[in-house]
DNA sequence: GATTGTGAAAGCGTTCACAGCC
DNA sequence: GGCTGTGAACGCTTTCACAATC
C-alpha cells in the first residue's frame, strides 16, 4: 500500500519541488488552501498543467474548492522521497567544492553535507563548510557510515568520470554532475547535471539572436523565451 | 547576412555548448575530423539527434567522412554568440553570491564578473573574486561601464523579484536566477534558472521509488534513469 | 457557481530509415 | 562503402475543453 503509485513522468517530477516550496511558503503565511489558478500564478505556469501535475499524485483536490495546502505538501513530500534527510558526499574540494559545501543551501532544503573527498593532500584535512576533507579513498567508508546514495561531483572537467566511477564502486545510486564533463554511469543509477556555463551560453544565444535581428531589421524582435518569462 | 537564420529549436540551443566543448577539447587534442557516431559517443547522445542537432546550423558535414572538427567550433560559436566575452553581473553578496563569484568557472568560460552588488552596507567594499562589491543602487552605473546584458541573481529567494526587477530596470535583458523563487519578467527578457535543492529533490524522487518498489517486491527495478545513463 | 480531473487534440522533440552525396 | 541530411513515424508534454463534483 502507498509504494505502487503509478509511475509520474519526469517533466511533472521536476516541478513538484517547485509546487512544493511555494505551498510550504504560503503554508507559513497561513493560507489552507489553493486553487490551481492560484498555485500556477506562483509557479509562472497555466492552470491545466497543475492540475494535470498533481493529478498523477491522485485525485487530492475538491472541486468548487482546490488544494489543501498542508495535506498537498505532505504528500508531495512524501512523493518525493522527502520525509527524511540525504546526506550528500562532495568529490572534490576545490573551488567549486567549497563553494557547494559553503553555501548552506544544501543543508537546510534536507540534503546536508555528509562528507567532501579530495585527492589532493594538500586540502586533506582542511574543514570546509564545517566538514572535514577526507581522501577519496576513504569514499566507501564515508558513504556507508552515513548512508548516503546521492554523490555531488564537484571536480575538474578531466576527473569527473573517474569521481562517478569512484561513487559508484563506494555504493551510491545517485549522481549530481557539476563538472563540465558528461558522465555515463551503469544502468540504474540516476545522474543529472548542472553546468553554469553551459546556462550562460544559452542566455548568450538569445542575446546574440536579438542582436542580429534588431541591427538586420527595425522590427519588432520576435516572440523568444529561454524559460518562463511573464509578467 | 548570416544573422537570418531558421530559428533553433530550445532543445537543440541546450545541446550546442555540450558539442562545442567536446569539439573543441578534442581540436586541441589534434583530432580535426568527426564523425555524428563519435560526437553521440562523447556526449552520451544517439547519433541521428547529434546530425538532426547539426543540421540547424547548415549542411556543414561531409558525407562519407564527417564533421570538420575546426570548422563546427567556429560555427557554434557563432550560432552561440561565443565570439566575444559576456560580462555578467551578480546581485547578491551573501554565501552563493561568494561562491558563484570566487569559483573561476565564469570567467573561465567566457564570461567574466564585471561586477557584484548587495544591499547589505556590510557587504559594500568588500571584495569577492577579485571583484568589489558595490551597492544594488549602482546596478545602472555597472551595466553600462561594462555593457552587461546578463545579470545573475543570488540573493535569498524573498528578495529575487526585486533584484530581477532592478536588473531589468538597468537595462539587463538576460537573467540567471539561482534564487530559490519563481521570478517573472518583461516579455522580451530571456529568463533560465539553476535551482540546486530542486535538482536534488528529483534526485530524491527516484531514490525513494527505487527504496519503496525493492522493499514491495523481489522482481528488479523497472527501468528508470534521471537523465542519461549507459557504459 | 466554482474548480477539479481527465480524455482528446495539438505541439515538440526524438528516433527511424533511407535517399543523396562523397 | 561510409556518413550526412532529412522526411516521416513515434512518443512525450502541453493545452484545450468539458463532464463530474462540491
Amino acid at each position: 500500500m502507498a509504494g505502487t503509485r503509478r509511475r509520474i513522468p519526469e517533466a511533472t517530477v521536476a516541478r513538484l519541488p517547485v509546487y512544493l516550496r511555494i505551498l510550504a511558503e504560503r503554508f507559513e503565511s497561513g493560507v489552507s488552501s489553493m486553487s490551481s489558478e492560484e498555485l500556477a500564478e506562483f509557479a509562472g505556469l497555466n492552470a491545466a498543467k497543475v492540475r494535470k501535475d498533481l493529478s498523477y499524485l491522485g485525485s487530492y483536490g475538491t472541486r468548487g474548492v482546490g488544494y489543501d495546502v498542508e495535506f498537498l505538501v505532505y504528500q508531495i513530500r512524501r512523493e518525493l522521497g522527502l520525509t527524511h534527510d540525504w546526506h550528500v558526499v562532495i568529490v572534490g574540494a576545490g573551488n567549486l567544492g567549497q563553494a557547494l559545501a559553503g553555501y548552506g543551501g544544501f543543508g537546510d532544503r534536507g540534503f546536508p553535507v555528509g562528507g567532501i573527498v579530495d585527492v589532493d593532500p594538500a586540502k586533506i584535512g582542511t574543514v570546509v563548510g564545517g566538514v572535514r576533507v577526507r581522501h577519496v579513498d576513504e569514499l566507501a567508508q564515508v558513504v556507508h557510515g552515513r548512508n548516503i546514495s546521492i554523490g555531488v561531483i564537484a571536480t575538474p572537467g578531466p576527473a569527473a568520470q573517474e569521481a562517478a566511477d569512484a561513487l559508484v564502486a563506494a555504493g551510491v545510486t545517485s549522481l549530481l554532475n557539476f563538472a563540465p564533463a558528461v558522465i555515463s554511469a551503469p544502468h540504474g543509477i540516476s545522474v543529472r547535471k548542472v553546468d553554469l556555463a553551459v546556462e550562460l551560453q544559452i542566455l548568450s544565444y538569445y542575446e546574440q539572436r536579438r542582436a542580429t535581428a534588431a541591427s538586420n531589421s527595425l522590427r519588432a524582435v520576435p516572440g523568444e523565451r529561454g524559460r518562463g518569462a511573464s509578467a
